[in-house]
DNA sequence: ATAATGCGTTACATATTTATGACGGTATGA
DNA sequence: TCATACCGTCATAAATATGTAACGCATTAT
């Protein structure tokens, strides 16, 4: 659940508290008074979500939030919209601009916290830290541990030894189950976006998840879809008859 | 849950239908109808929790609530502010100063009571006073003692010697077995949010804790999770089965 | 069939992350 | 005031994770 966020927000005394809570939380935070800050800001480090004051300086939020929804590397980002008003036509158009969800201040922060998880969840899904259980394997992100039910139907599950990047492969390849990733896709959502790694890196590492799942006799959830890249499946992909 | 709480409310009415509630819930129950009395009796005895009123006769509920943010002795006290829903919301700017929920009258007595159990349970769970027992160390934090079972079954419970920081860090530990945590989220919620100290600093203190662990045989309950942070747990991290 | 492409696998140098012991400063208490 | 306990930081060692290149087999295209 530890996700990056932006902050964009001009009143400081606001843009602290959020940013308390949120680091109190265990999320890195971001901050930035203006739109302009923020477009700098979101330019170095990719946010996981914005919190998008609804009155900004320079640029109104509104405004923002539709730059950050045009351009292909933030067009993904969850937005959250924090307004003072409450009439029903600022949902309507905040909505409108492509926001998530948005808050009308004074909120406390276990709304605000509650809200952000909601959005991560839905946006995000391996952000969340809930445990995925898929074709005999359980990751749970909270305690960090993945554990593999006896095949052999019965008796005690293994525990799993992943490595990071492995543990965050693996992660994201249960998320997105049955679909298939190219090798610049997961670069770019597991090792991130400003990286310059090679595409066969990546066979690497799935090399040495596999030689994890091995140990366990569950090697072939993560299978190979030549000329695409990979994906984790439960049925068996090829070879049928042995 | 027994808690010392600080109702700051000038409405008579309320304020005694609060206390009333609060009492037959077996909390401890402080009156104030000014800020200034409220600092008076914050000043004698430390409250675990201050319900607020937004609107004050001498000093805004805004004002009070930072002041006890302000001052050592009083910045980790949960505050759930009171507001009136005639009170036009954009008139109130933002997050309510470090609140940690709000609720707007007219209320329920339970929603009430609700409110403050999550608010206390969330903001000091490890601050029960619960004694915490797990893989075979005992934590009580009334006698601030700690005792590990002796691992060859049956012989006398040995003590522990920890310092503060040590104790704090298993306490938290022990009180959320099993999940990982950052050096950050551990900074945030033993030492507090405030500090400009170093992340490597944990490392150092798990050192202590682990040293003073290792004289009873338990080094291996505090487990490093590397590139995210450290897990007290019963399970070894080690290989499972051979 | 032969060439071209894609993938699996291994080895290895490098980078990153942790562990650990030492040090100086500060608070605490006798 | 002196002695002790604690704390945070640093330097260095140890552990382990990471990215690449290289090579060989398998599959696909020509």
């Amino acid at each position: 659940m530890t996700a990056t966020i932006l902050v964009v927000e001009d009143e400081l005394a606001i843009q602290e508290l959020i940013a308390l809570n949120l680091k109190k939380a265990g999320h890195l935070v971001l901050c930035a008074e203006t739109a302009e800050q923020a477009v700098k800001m979101s330019n170095s480090v990719l946010p996981d979500l914005v919190l998008l004051d609804w009155m900004l300086p320079d640029m109104s939020g509104l405004e923002f939030a539709r730059k950050l929804r045009r351009e292909e590397r933030t067009k993904d980002i969850p937005i959250i919209m924090l307004t003072a008003r409450t009439q029903e036509s600022d949902k309507i158009s905040g909505l409108d601009a492509g926001a998530d969800d948005y808050i009308t201040k004074p909120f406390s922060p276990r709304e605000l916290l509650a809200r952000i998880k909601a959005v991560l969840r839905r946006r995000l899904p391996e952000m969340s830290d809930e445990v995925i259980e898929i074709g005999g394997l359980k990751l749970d992100p909270v305690t960090h541990r993945v554990y593999a039910q006896a095949n052999d139907n019965n008796i005690k599950p293994e525990k799993l030894l992943l490595g990071p990047t492995e543990f965050r492969l693996l992660h994201f390849l249960m998320t997105y189950a049955e679909r298939v990733h190219s090798r610049t896709q997961l670069l770019n959502r597991i090792w991130g976006d400003h990286v310059f790694i090679e595409d066969r890196t990546v066979d690497v590492h799935i090399r040495r998840l596999r030689k994890s799942l091995e140990s366990v006799g569950k090697e072939h959830l993560v299978q190979t879809v030549r000329g695409t890249g990979y994906r984790f499946s439960v049925e068996k992909s090829e070879e049928s008859v042995e």
